[in-house]
DNA sequence: CGATATAAAATCCTATCGGATATATTATTG
DNA sequence: CAATAATATATCCGATAGGATTTTATATCG
């Protein structure tokens, strides 16, 4: 099982495209860029009006995405997305990214394959802050690369099960609808350098320790915004 | 967000019962007792005709039981239920389990409160085997309870994410589904009281490799229903 | 007898409809 | 004027019907 449950069938059978998935597709990108606020009411039947599809395939997605946290429901009133994280939760998210991500650090330097850290280098790169651009649109281009670049070492580990836990958190979502206001990347690019330095030398410990230091800054980073609740 | 999303509200208001919230745990329920067996298809018009309600709210409880990996879902072919663990994925599953649960059992035994110890004792004195008993639904109870207590264990650490993480793997069912015929019940008992014992006295460091070693345990009891996969 | 092509059945996927409930608005009353 | 009650609207929940696709069964042919 993949971690966003888009992988590809092995065979090169094409089957038609799910419309349900295209609509969680949607959904989810306008949870990503904000158009649905944080605890904003999601109704089905604007959805029908504004995708042009029938209330069936939008159900099944908003169940999808329940299931997975990132809206609400509630009987007989309707869904509605996720509140924003206090600062309880962020403490939990980094705790467990804490408990999970060095693991897969260490173990990503010992069985990764040497195409898959190629991989990892060229997505390295394409995090590099370009110049000149809207900073907004940057931090969301960032966001996104770091959600793969993470997801990436979390594959190279060879746990499926602790990539997909990693990946059922959606960081990257949650992260970004509480701080798509900041910007700070490049400090990050260069963590993300020292960790794939460590797996591609095939050193675990260096791996482990890098991705641990990576998360704390990246803690330290965003703690900021979150200091309003208590 | 409770663990398995069957949190109570907490006002007294009674809201109309969901009908594919019972449809949810009517699957459930024969997942757990292999009337569905792992692979076995999953007919929603058979549902239709068995449960005696619509397509709606049966497509309702499978989208949700798919995002927790329950059941797979193939476009235009249908539902089935997730097969058996491989051995691999049993590895995994007792790797992740390694990663989160004995910093769970630390965090408990600082954070838990004394009205939830009692909790875990009582709960721990319902899963003593009662002598004479069907051994095949005396496994099932002890399952059922097992799960209810690492569940506890997890609650108490405190941090939602860790526990939601762990409830979403579905341990009890993926492994019974495995070992619907093993027994092996008295040793677990054992281990439990010394994590509770630890736990009570507030002893984070026994109370981690308390569980550290049930889990090990655990492992060794069943990994030899599954060597026959490479 | 095996393989292929055709036909039939079963199933899923989408769309539409009616009933029930919660929410918002308005009107009434102390 | 504030608070309550009644109404109106919007929305969800569940049921049903039709179209599309896959799968299975059957028949035909080499």
């Amino acid at each position: 099982m993949g971690a966003n449950g888009q992988e590809q069938q092995g065979t090169g059978i094409k089957r038609p495209p799910r419309l349900g998935e295209e609509v969680y597709n949607a959904i989810y990108a306008q949870l990503m860029s904000l158009k649905i606020p944080p605890g904003g009411r999601i109704s089905v039947d604007n959805l029908v009006r504004e995708l042009g599809v029938s209330q069936t395939p939008i159900r099944e997605a908003l169940s999808r995405l329940e299931a997975q946290g990132l809206v609400l429901k509630t009987h007989l009133v309707g869904y509605s997305a996720a509140s924003q994280m206090d600062r309880k939760r962020f403490e939990q998210l980094y705790e467990l990214r804490m408990l999970l991500e060095p693991y897969a650090a260490a173990q990503a330097a010992q069985h990764m394959s040497d195409a898959a850290v190629a991989n990892l280098k060229r997505l390295a790169g394409e995090m590099e802050p370009t110049g000149k651009e809207d900073p907004r649109s940057a931090y969301s281009r960032f966001a996104q690369r770091d959600s793969e670049f993470h997801d990436l070492v979390a594959q190279g580990a060879g746990n499926e099960l602790v990539q997909d836990s990693l990946a059922r958190l959606h960081i990257h979502v949650h992260l970004f609808r509480l701080f798509y206001h900041s910007l700070a990347t490049s400090e990050a690019s260069i963590e993300h350098g020292e960790i794939i330095a460590a797996i591609d030398a095939r050193n675990a410990v260096a791996a482990e320790k890098a991705m641990r230091v990576h998360i704390e800054k990246s803690k330290a980073r965003f703690i900021h915004a979150v200091i309003s609740a208590d």
